[in-house]
DNA sequence: CACTGCTCATGACGTTTGTCATGAGCAGTG
DNA sequence: CACTGCTCATGACAAACGTCATGAGCAGTG
């Protein structure tokens, strides 16, 4: 029932000779390997490789130089936006786009900053995602627009490297002296630092200050 | 290589008459698609009904009445456990497994307690997920060995009732003047619970203690 | 060059926590 | 019934934390 049936309009890309290659990299296998078979059944598309965290995204991208890369956000080793990074430098004639389950405003300003022209949630159809793909290969960007409204109102970081880098360190509720340690700085600083975070942030202590900061994707 | 083939036994529940009825649920339109589409090519599955939501896929049980109910543990409205509860008391013939993205240990005993019969990450393949469908439909169990060993070895919760309440309450980062409003306790009975908690966890302080409790399945 | 803003620091102050001792009331168990 | 363990509370003390004032060095901008 979901299927709905245009199998009939295949090739609309013109060139058959050459099928759109993809790149999949996801680190749970089920949705991954479903995914796979999903874009299979596009026949301009094929998925020439499957990874399941960063740095294996990285390698497989490297050895068989997909048109496409379909970058997971979250995944171990290295997040899909740093894969896309490397990629840029390292395989430029890659496009990239990150696909991700629970879009947080910050992330996409890093993707676009990091070259990524396609960025959507995982609750598009598979359908959507495959038309994407060409959009994207294109030369084209698209950006969901749910998370691009979600991104405009969240707005820019207020915070600055080092608050934003002291905030970080404080996520796991470390104590003062143990990021003063890590950021090697001065207690009296990061203690500052954390406060100055906070009242940007319109928090009342350096804990939901995190939460919210994380929740506006600005660490 | 992951995939042993046995694809020649097929039919191996013997009632082809009757196919096994599936659910699925998942917020993830992507992954639940996908999902459809891999069981579907499973002769002996047949997926009647699909889900977004917890309210969604209760609504959807009780209409198509399916043999196995898959639910993802994390959904808007109501977390798979809690549709699974339902299920149990509303569609008793019904089997209920629970796939997840990101295992948390107490998760599965909040599950199993539930009358959820599987537990897979989303890590396991379609191949797999089908033959764990399969077995939970004959009535049996399965669970991820590596996430019983996980719930295993996090063992059992050392914090009481009041304990892990004003835990969880504490877990936005709230002021203890503000958890004990809300506990409707006194701010030093706050501080002692929470005291108290974050040493039978290990912690330095409140913070990391919600953080350890969380990931153990403790809150 | 003056100006602004970020970085890093110190010292001081009051407040919030974490910790400990202590005790009362109230289940459930042997 | 004695015992144990959970619940709730109070008071007190030290340590950690948030906040403010202040200042030096240093980059980038107009």
């Amino acid at each position: 029932m979901t299927t709905e049936g245009n199998m009939t309009t295949e090739g609309s890309e013109g060139l058959e000779g050459r099928p759109l290659r993809v790149l999949l990299a996801d680190d749970e296998h089920l949705i991954r390997g479903a995914l796979a078979a999903l874009l299979a059944l596009e026949d301009d598309l094929v998925v020439v490789a499957e990874a399941a965290s960063g740095p294996e995204a990285l390698a497989m991208a490297l050895a068989h130089r997909p048109d496409v890369a379909v970058l997971d956000l979250q995944m171990p080793g290295a997040d899909g936006v740093k894969v896309a990074t490397s990629l840029r430098s390292e395989l430029p004639g890659c496009r990239t786009m990150i696909v991700t389950s629970h879009g947080r405003p910050g992330h996409l300003k890093r993707a676009l900053a990091a070259g990524v022209r396609g960025f959507v949630p995982k609750t598009v159809s598979a359908r959507r995602l495959a038309e994407i793909i060409r959009t994207v290969h294109a030369g084209n960007r698209y950006v969901d627009p749910e998370l691009a409204a979600d991104a405009i109102s969240a707005g820019d970081s207020p915070l600055t490297v080092r608050e934003a880098e002291v905030l970080e360190l404080a996520a796991d509720g470390a104590p003062v002296a143990e990021i003063a340690e890590r950021a090697s700085l001065s207690q009296g600083t990061v203690r500052n630092y954390l406060s100055s975070a906070a009242s940007k942030i319109g928090a009342e202590n350096r804990h939901t200050a995190v939460r919210l900061a994380r929740e506006r994707g600005w660490v």
